[in-house]
DNA sequence: AATGAATGAGCATTCATTCAT
DNA sequence: CATGAATGAATGCTCATTCAT
């Protein structure tokens, strides 16, 4: 029997523990979320032990969505709030950013994926809008220092940051058919594939920033 | 037992016969693919009879999803073959059909949004490859209308229909947050609802375009 | 593979063997209904093979109480419809069979009071009423030949059975208890073991209908 | 952590504030018993606490059952011991008062009705004994003051409160059918439902005795 | 006495696909 | 060509009870 949590901080590293080897699972995995056995059994726990933590095997890998947009967020406000800077400065910066953390946590997207899916489905209504309030909190915080930052109306930071989300999903969706076949009858700009990814979505997006703030 | 389909127009016929009733009973549906049997018995067929006409049920939809970008894709190429308009002109008309099509075939952005998740997986690697040939030779014929248009270099064309893909898909996956809750607290640019999808879209790709045409 | 049960004979065959498999391990069994798969693999049929030929487990269970009680209420019938003997040899006649046919099938007592429990709960609603709907025919068959054999107001043999149907189940309850204890203390008529229910169910049956009839 | 009860009154009060608890909420729950959980923190407590009380949680429901059943029979005994009255008076004033306890208490047959098939298996041997060995103390005193009151042979009241239990009983089980369909087809014999319960009862156990005391 | 974290067994059902007829 | 019976893998979650603190 795994030593038990009684004060507050064991509890918090309990549910890490089971957050990270939730994480190690599905970055190991084959797409698909592991089971909760699974999770279990790796995080060295009983299956019940894990319900004490979360409500149902959803709200785990919501909690990994969540958490790994959040340093994203914070860093595009940091951006955007520093006094320093250009316009387009500060544009190219975020987005530099955004890719190279995205590059480092392939799951973000892999997770993002699957949210449509597979994780509203199943998850308790309420677990879900406690993760889209809290999701919802850090978009407008990052959008309002776009706002001020870059002098726009209100709502406008917000708007920008959904349409760069949407790039960053639809592009990721469009990098995932198996690049099995390097057949060089198909121009590169179809052959997208997960290895392109990265400068493939910096591209857009800062063809679409461009566009928008022209 | 339904008539034997001897001649290859009845077959034709009754192939497409199965896709209209697939169809159908997507549209009805709650999202998730209708089962086998109920493509069979809604289209007055036995279950084995509907896998004569198609190798996975997964190739039902694959084949729904590229017919319904075809005229879409043809549409494009069409009005940038055109002698008249000015470049800003014909990529408003464009993003104008484009928009207008999706409003009017909803299923298509939502059997898109389950390509990467459910039909990729279980279908045969030699069907799946059959339609991203298909697929890809569309949007290689429409990219080079494009480029020839718009005087751009070989290929770019394809990457900008890329990119316009990825914001259809990208933008309707965050759309689809219940919009149960109209909550005030909620700016409006986060609240995106399936009916505001349309307006929203366009908006993004006028940004997207003019960024990527300036 | 199991051999295919083609025409309608051969799968009338196959749902008996099935219901046959399944009474013979709910006799053996602890007195919980057997697991799906316990019935599948003892029938040797694959687990899904069982669910083309009922709806859900309790389904089976359902038609095996039903076609129990079907013997004794066609007796009941036939009994009070014959021309012959006095009105108190027939009723002496009715709770005899009725006591030796429970006697003979256990399992019916056994099922019985899993009925208001297990198999209410989780029955399709359709399949529920259509098992009642037959149960109450059967019923409503022999009370009538009751009120007619008897001469009694219309629906007074129907209550009968109620009533009589109440005294068999109540009293195997009371029997249920673990008779490990010869406990000499206890009279008798408390120590209701399931080797004295017969004779138990006798007797008070007797004396109901002595004072129904009185 | 809720104070302690270290004398044996505060402990005596804390059981019967279980016991309460644990009574309200099957009242309003759906015919199941309620979990550990909820009763300990129905009741303030932590589930630890409920089981230093009871071993089992079946026992706290064996232990409502059995102080349910006190009163009735403790006024079953009164009316039989009671100088006046004839004896039909007496079993119609006994049939009445059962009748109307029932009523005011339906707690009570929804209990019996689990106790075959739930309490039973997972009590603990010593302690299902010792609440048999107490309910039979009671029925046995309450038999014996009928046998008294009725010049019966000594253990025939005992026998007449075990048929009478089973009549209350299977009867309770025959009306627990939905009665959502007020199927004008069906006699109201067997259309038996919770309201019509009381009367019905009554009807039975009144020719029931007529029989018995012929 | 009180707490509450940890345990872990147990199970019905769906449905894409095949292939004997 | 058409049929439809047979297959069988795959999995989340509850909850009574214990026992370390």
């Amino acid at each position: 029997m795994a030593k038990r949590a009684l004060i507050a901080e064991d509890k918090r590293a309990r549910r890490g523990a089971i957050l990270d080897t939730a994480l190690a699972l599905f970055n190991s995995g084959d797409g698909g979320l592991p089971t909760a056995s699974q999770i279990a059994s790796a995080s060295g726990l009983a299956k019940g032990t894990v319900y004490i933590y979360f409500q149902t095997k959803e709200e785990i890998f919501a909690t990994l969505l969540l958490e790994g947009w959040i340093p994203v967020l914070n860093a595009v406000s940091s951006i955007f709030d520093s006094q320093k800077g250009k316009r387009s400065e500060k544009v190219n910066m975020m987005i530099a950013v955004l890719v190279e953390h995205l590059q480092r946590h392939p799951e973000l997207l892999r997770l993002d994926a699957l949210v449509s899916g597979v994780l509203e489905k199943s998850m308790p209504l309420e677990v879900l809008e406690r993760y889209q309030r809290e999701f919802r909190a850090l978009v407008i915080k990052s959008g309002t220092s776009i706002d001020r930052s870059l002098r726009l109306a209100s709502g406008r930071g917000v708007q920008l940051l959904v349409r760069t989300h949407a790039l960053v999903r639809g592009l990721w969706q469009s990098a995932q058919h198996k690049d099995s076949e390097s057949d060089a009858s198909v121009p590169h700009q179809l052959a997208l594939t997960p290895s392109l990814y990265a400068q493939e979505l910096a591209a857009a997006l800062r063809e679409y920033w461009r566009g928008a703030l022209a």
